[in-house]
RNA sequence: CCGGGUUUAGCGAAGUUUGGUAUCGCGCUUGGUUUGGGACCAAGAGACCGUGGGUUCAAGUCCCGCAACCCGGACCA
């Protein structure tokens, strides 16, 4: 509400919303432009969101037998257009290195938007035998793709992410695997960064270039457009052919191996402010904020009021909370503000008069609520207001997906219920594609998913009146 | 990539119509007083006016190119 914003130079996300996620991307000091279009500076608490998910993301991809590599930055020009589908979908945005030195170079290099293809490369020399197999590579590596626009986190030209490259024995295990992953991706969002998902499969319109089968995380924000939060791919023995990756089965017959990717990038943290964000600032989710419990002493000139806070902050730290204390002499009001933007979950105050009372005053970033905590109780109590931020944080992004699914049984009513609430709109398909590309031109949506959680609504397409083969979701993407 | 807008100190702006010594607020530095929701006083520092050309005795201001950013559209994780 208006009345009770205290952070004037944050746009209010109701006024403009592309203008409020900017600020917030500036005053939570998350990210700086540089001088080329779409390439960004991480600033170091912007960068700590990442390393957070890297660190937990990695330790799961670890669980499921995934081993790091890293790969070439380049490409040449001829390894990139071995796969036909690929190099088509890819070319009008590579960017390419030319010279080496002063010298021309005598075939030109693809800066990499993607590694499918270095991987098949490598994968061509280590796969020999059925023994060899799975392979299962991820690397973490930044990829480039020249967008002709950019956003902060949600589009850049260079982007920081992981891409996972699997080869498996047969098309069962790659596709089980692929699914596998994405409920990794599923999982670490709803567990990690409280934003649920819908988890579905991508329509061969909107499916990876190469791929057999795409299936995605589709997550709403605060505007009701969708983002696509992680995806997974199929890719049958497609580019294990164009690559002659073979090997030997235990019928010692040659046969090729089956592929799959996936992948997640810094756009999560587009999907966390835009997910958990308000008209005061960044809301992170304790798990991946790089400040979980901010320390504020009250009246700090007065004798052992900097000490007593000091100490609070090395007990938190003692039971691994990531706990940061401000003696500054910024105004109470300022030190407010300040932590509020950030996003920092918990705010702890501690003053002379909770001193006295053996007591400190914390403060939850998503609802305000204040608590008066015994000292006694500090660490168990600041973990359960931890995970009260998460789980609050989940719900009110539960309850704003929940509530903007909408029902059409018509390409008008489809169209009607977009314009009026924006939101996932939900109806039966007849797997053509014509239709998808009638929704996109008249109703201005792309369709984001066919749930796995499939729903008969009608027995026809409402676009065409041909017989409907499933249930999609439509909207409006970032 | 197409249309519209913007670019002057770290940030936000005035100055451009009519060319003539670079202005204001916030922030920053130093000292002091303050501190339970963006405190106050005083003194100071900080700008080859986005960039490259051109016109002129003289350009932030006029002309041409380029770049970045913002808002639409097309394209895309």
């Amino acid at each position: 509400m208006a009345k009770d914003k205290k952070v004037e130079q944050i746009t209010d996300m109701e006024v403009d919303f592309a203008q409020w996620f900017t600020d917030v991307c500036k005053k939570a000091e998350l990210i700086d432009y540089s001088s080329i279009k779409g390439m960004f500076i991480y600033r170091p608490y912007g960068y700590a969101i990442w390393e957070n998910i890297q660190r937990i993301m990695d330790a799961e991809f670890k669980k499921c037998g995934v081993e790091n590599v890293y790969m070439p930055m380049l490409i040449p020009e001829t390894l990139l257009q071995k796969e036909k589908d690929h190099v088509e979908g890819f070319a009008p945005e590579c960017a390419w290195v030319t010279m080496g030195g002063n010298e021309k170079l005598e075939e030109r290099y693809c800066i990499r938007p993607t590694s499918e293809t270095l991987f098949c490369e490598h994968y061509k020399n280590v796969i020999q035998s059925h023994r060899d197999l799975p392979k299962l590579y991820n690397q973490w590596c930044s990829v480039l793709r020249w967008e002709k626009t950019s956003r902060p986190f949600l589009r850049h030209r260079e982007f920081l992410w992981q891409e996972g490259h699997t080869m498996h024995a047969t098309a069962e295990e790659a596709e089980a695997f692929t699914q596998r992953m994405l409920n990794v991706y599923a999982d670490f969002c709803e567990q990690v960064l409280a934003m649920p998902v819908i988890r579905g499969r991508k329509t061969d319109k909107e499916k990876f270039n190469g791929a057999e089968a795409t299936y995605t995380i589709e997550c709403m924000m605060h505007d009701r457009k969708a983002l696509q939060a992680g995806t997974s791919h199929y890719f049958g023995d497609g580019f294990a052919k164009a690559f002659d990756i073979t090997f030997t089965n235990r019928d010692n017959q040659r046969v090729n191996p089956f592929q799959t990717s996936w992948g997640v990038s810094t756009r999560l943290i587009g999907g966390i402010i835009m997910t958990h964000g308000d008209n005061n600032g960044l809301v992170l989710p304790p798990k991946v904020a790089p400040i979980q419990v901010i320390v504020v002493p009250v009246a700090a000139h007065k004798p052992g009021v900097t000490e007593a806070a000091t100490d609070v902050m090395n007990r938190l730290l003692a039971a691994g909370v990531r706990t940061k204390i401000d003696v500054s002499d910024n105004s109470m009001g300022w030190k407010c503000a300040e932590y509020e933007m950030k996003g920092v979950p918990l705010r702890l105050e501690l003053g002379p008069r909770d001193i006295e009372a053996g007591q400190c005053v914390i403060v939850r970033r998503d609802s305000g609520e204040k608590t008066a905590v015994r000292l006694d109780d500090l660490e168990t109590k600041v973990e359960e207001l931890l995970q009260a931020v998460h789980d609050g944080l989940f719900e009110k992004a539960k309850q704003n997906l929940d509530e903007h699914i909408y029902e059409a049984h018509s390409l008008e009513e489809a169209k009607a219920l977009q314009a009026e609430h924006g939101g996932f709109i939900k109806t039966m398909w007849c797997g053509d594609e014509a239709c998808e590309n009638r929704m996109k031109d008249e109703a201005g949506m792309s369709s984001r998913c066919m749930p796995f959680a499939q729903e008969h609504l009608d027995d026809v397409c409402p676009i065409c009146g041909r017989k409907a083969v499933k249930s999609i979701l439509w909207g409006v993407a970032y």
